[in-house]
DNA sequence: TTGAAAGCGATACCAT
DNA sequence: ATGGTATCGCTTTCAA
């Protein structure tokens, strides 16, 4: 591949010239610059990324790093990321931690290294302690407000609040909470919008909490736990679809039927909910806004610095389906 | 960030010594070596990936070019081309193309300029023509056999055989197909394997083939048509499983049963055809294994070098489920 | 308006 | 066994 010197040389100039008329920087007489734009096509030249940014500390590139990138909930936010960033000039490194710790560290390292401009991070494992080190922009998906980074999150109390609320307007007299895990921020404010709604109900009881991990597996264990420890429930609020999904597997097992045994509910809103059956009523985050204002918030302060930290919370909304409803929007 | 100077300076050493421990190449007395190391720990010194890069042309970078995140099939073989390039010490650029030959030009041009070392190409609108151009080591997905890459696909012929033939075992009398489209590859070579089987039964017709893309709106559609058309089709083989699923819904919606009326199986085995009701029969590819056999294949070639284009073919399995046998496998 | 040359941070060859 | 230095390809002062 040609390079600056190159060019330079066929169009008759110092290589000054050319960086002038690729940056379109600096003054260049028309005549030159025609000369130079010549060469340039003559020779395809395109300039050498890496050069570049040894230069200028910049790559163009941002790192985003997920607990699983085969959750469906996340290919549609790498989608969004992936986009804003490529309309930006930006370029998307992936990185899957596995919800661990450890590999979550070891990629922010390595971003380090690659000089990558900026890292979204959806962690479950984050822990503002290990981030100290860092002084690459970062932005922060589901984690809490903190004052060294910006952050996006979905309003999880208030949508565990529709759901829960929307369960007992379909006539639930007892509902259960399938929570996610303790350590997940999400997790513990959909808990805490369930909990803020049954509270004082007379049959409320914290046996109607269990916690499972964001899968299906697990899920399908907890709910028949729970329904054999009472056959009087009549309703769950899963922390997510997946975990609905597991409900629903589970209460098929058993015989009961959705939504006339027992009405199940989500939170998420992955394409998912929409394909099976019975079709799942569930919380939808808006995830690719999410993902497209993490990217613009993150390029924003790469390019233009940062003041403060910003910290925005998407509304979130109910989708009431057969799962819930008997009659529920049925979309074939 | 310290930087080789520092660390040389600190130690009392030269760059070019530092640089020796850093690479284990090249002799250094143990004492130095220690004296070394120690000032490297103490600066917390790593080296700049960039400089290194300019050096020796290498990125230790993967580009990898899909249609669609978001079509299931993918995030599980983004997985694997993440963990063993990770592995391997490389990085995954992750790219959408949308389907979009121009994008995936636009993306491949990208990679070049950041001197990506090699890509895997999962496209859909791959011509040989286009390619002409780069000479980036590139293995491909799911496209044929071809001179100038290696390529990586699964037995999509042999896998539509199983299918069809499983449909006759269940005891079908008139299977459709609803085949992908008529560009891409894999759909092609399914479309052949339900011919090879059905083309000399005495109630097989042309019109039991209708296309439609790789999702589930289109599928609906294509499905009612399809049995509006002819009400004795008692089997459909769908060409991928986004489609399968599309074929169920539409059968629900006009109130038929499922497998009892018509039996539905479908093509990848992604793990959506576990979760939904009933559950889906479908061929299994092990995406995993295809992702990690093109990465391993990715990285030899630009470690050690390509002899020849390799081509690798990995067998598919036939799951069957509720979909298409009364008493399927359920995995609850 | 243009060019020469000093970096950016590392590697590797050539001396010593 | 160690150091000096040219080099990778580009940007950016500083001079002219």
């Amino acid at each position: 591949m040609a390079n600056i010197r190159d060019v330079a040389k066929k169009a008759g100039v110092s290589v000054a010239t050319v960086s002038r008329v690729v940056n379109k920087n600096g003054y260049v007489k028309k005549s030159t610059l025609e000369k130079v734009n010549k060469a340039i096509s003559e020779l395809n030249y395109s300039p050498n990324a890496i050069a570049v940014s040894l230069n200028n500390k910049k790559t163009k590139t941002l790192g985003l790093i997920l607990p699983d990138i085969t959750n469906p909930f996340f290919p549609e936010l790498a989608k969004a990321v992936e986009e804003v960033a490529n309309q930006n000039g930006y370029t998307m490194i992936l990185c899957n931690s596995n919800g661990l710790l450890e590999k979550e560290m070891e990629h922010i390292e390595m971003l380090e290294r690659k000089y990558a401009d900026g890292i979204i991070l959806a962690s479950d494992s984050y822990t503002e302690e290990r981030l100290k080190g860092t002084d690459l922009p970062m932005v922060l998906l589901d984690r809490g407000v903190n004052p060294n980074h910006s952050s996006i999150t979905a309003n999880n109390f208030s949508g565990a609040v529709m759901a829960t609320k929307h369960l007992l307007k379909q006539g639930c007299k007892k509902i259960a909470h399938i929570a996610g895990p303790k350590n997940v921020l999400t997790a513990v404010d959909r808990l805490k919008g369930y909990q803020s709604v049954v509270r004082d109900s007379n049959w409320y009881d914290g046996d109607l909490i269990i916690h499972a991990n964001y899968n299906t597996k697990e899920a399908i264990t907890a709910t028949k736990k729970l329904l054999e420890m009472d056959s009087s429930i009549d309703g769950i609020f899963a922390s997510n679809d997946l975990i609905a999904i597991g409900c629903l597997k589970a209460i098929r097992s058993i015989g009961w039927k959705v939504p006339d045994d027992i009405a199940v509910i989500g939170f998420d809103g992955i394409s998912l909910t929409d394909l099976i059956i019975p079709q799942l009523s569930t919380i939808k985050q808006p995830v690719y806004e999410m993902g497209e204002a993490a990217t613009k918030l993150l390029i924003n302060e790469i390019e233009v610095g940062k003041k403060e930290s910003l910290f925005k919370e998407f509304d979130v909304t109910l989708i009431h389906r057969e799962s819930t409803d008997k009659r529920g929007e049925i979309n074939e």
